[in-house]
DNA sequence: CAGTGGTCTAGACCACTGG
DNA sequence: CAGTGGTCTAGACCACTGG
């Protein structure tokens, strides 16, 4: 069926043949694809050399399985370039005379739900809760609000944030080994407008930041900043 | 050794083994980790079970393995601040199809100033210009104004954009070597917010492109995304 | 119930690395 | 040469899903 490049390893070949289907279109999102054992029996390999090219489809997104269910075409995922952009937690230190920070929240809360799932921790544990605003030349800048990982960063409501960011803070206790950010424009809550001084209906720019350290969810943060306010180099267009 | 939570796979136990020696500095970056045959032994289990937990922490980047050598601890990867952007190239292609697009203007201009230097043009040569709305599933996602350099790809107002998107034209043409993007939260001109079937004060996310072919630049493009549009993974908070 | 994916075994042969 | 990771087999038992 599928044309192998020579030598090319069997379960190789199956993945080939399964991402010709998808991107033919023949196999659309949401179908059910053959399972395991037909593959393997078409094929003529091992259910293990059949499952291991479905398998490692399905770690890229491709493909959803499902035990007792089956195999199936996941929805088209955007896929995504990693761009480089300004790193917002070297963006602000102390040491840079236009920068200073305001402090609007520092507490221990409860997770709800999802944060503690995101986190790793249970519903109703307790986390670190962080709301700082950053000026520059007394213009504000950036919101970030933080929930940051006790199990990791557990001293991190006893540190003076007048001398240290949260983040810088969190990088030196923590290095994130992963950070994954998401980009979006927003209008935020009034909250947010009137502390970055912005009138109530002002486009923003809202980044969410979640950072590993190893296998570990440290922190997980929102960052806006006014609309015109820009990530990245100058201008273009 | 490691505090097994019950029934965890057996191969799960030894990624948490081996995290733990990582994340406690036992074994440092350059290290050589025990081999497969040895955790098998060690943990009792197949090869193949010890195999597959030294092999997803190596697809994770955690480990280094070559064959004949061993596997190793990696170094710790340096923290860009990548903010992951949809490859727009890529998500958008006529197999899809969800897919589709409207040309609203393929034409050659003359360069205004701060646009031939950006191309390396000269103020008044003729440059080409395209503006495609990108849908998906019948809604607008994407607003995409380019300028190309004619001396790079001379054709590109006569391809049949029906038939492949430009920006895949582009990159098959003079794929890019680099690319610079710039990200800002904007509210769109009436014509953009039009074209895109938004309310006429939408809060949009705005992605400035250069791409360049070696030295010189290729495009430069304006994209618009409505609010509503995340760049990047879930929406975390 | 038959079928699915998830885990696991105890072997095997291979190309490759270092000593 | 002995050891390593890369591939592969032909089985097995399990929890789970739908009809």
């Amino acid at each position: 069926m599928t044309q192998a490049i020579y030598s090319l390893p069997r379960y190789a070949q199956i993945k080939t043949y399964i991402k010709n289907q998808l991107e033919s279109g023949q196999w659309q999102a949401g179908d059910r694809i053959p399972s395991e054992n037909k593959l393997a029996e078409d094929f003529a390999v091992s259910r293990m050399t059949a499952r291991r090219a479905v398998q490692e489809l399905a770690d890229d997104h491709l493909l959803i399985r499902t035990a007792g269910l089956g195999t199936f075409v996941a929805e088209p995922q955007a896929v995504t370039a990693a761009v480089e952009i300004d790193d917002f937690t070297q963006q602000f230190n102390h040491s840079n005379p236009q920068y200073s920070n305001r402090i609007i929240t520092l507490e221990q809360v409860n997770a709800e739900k999802d944060m503690a799932s995101v986190l790793g921790l249970n519903e109703g544990d307790g986390l670190f809760h962080s709301v700082v605003v950053h000026y520059r030349d007394s213009a504000a800048v950036q919101w970030e609000e933080c929930f940051v990982n006790p199990g990791i960063v557990g001293a991190y409501l006893k540190q003076n944030y007048s001398k240290v960011t949260p983040q810088a803070y969190l990088n030196w206790v923590a290095p994130a080994t992963r950070v994954e950010h998401q980009v979006q424009a927003v209008m935020p809550e009034v909250e947010v407008t009137g502390a970055l001084g912005l009138a109530s209906i002002s486009s923003c720019l809202k980044v969410s930041r979640r950072s590993w350290h190893t296998d570990r969810v440290v922190s997980v943060c929102k960052l806006i900043y006014p609309g015109s306010y820009s990530l990245g180099a100058e201008l273009i267009i």
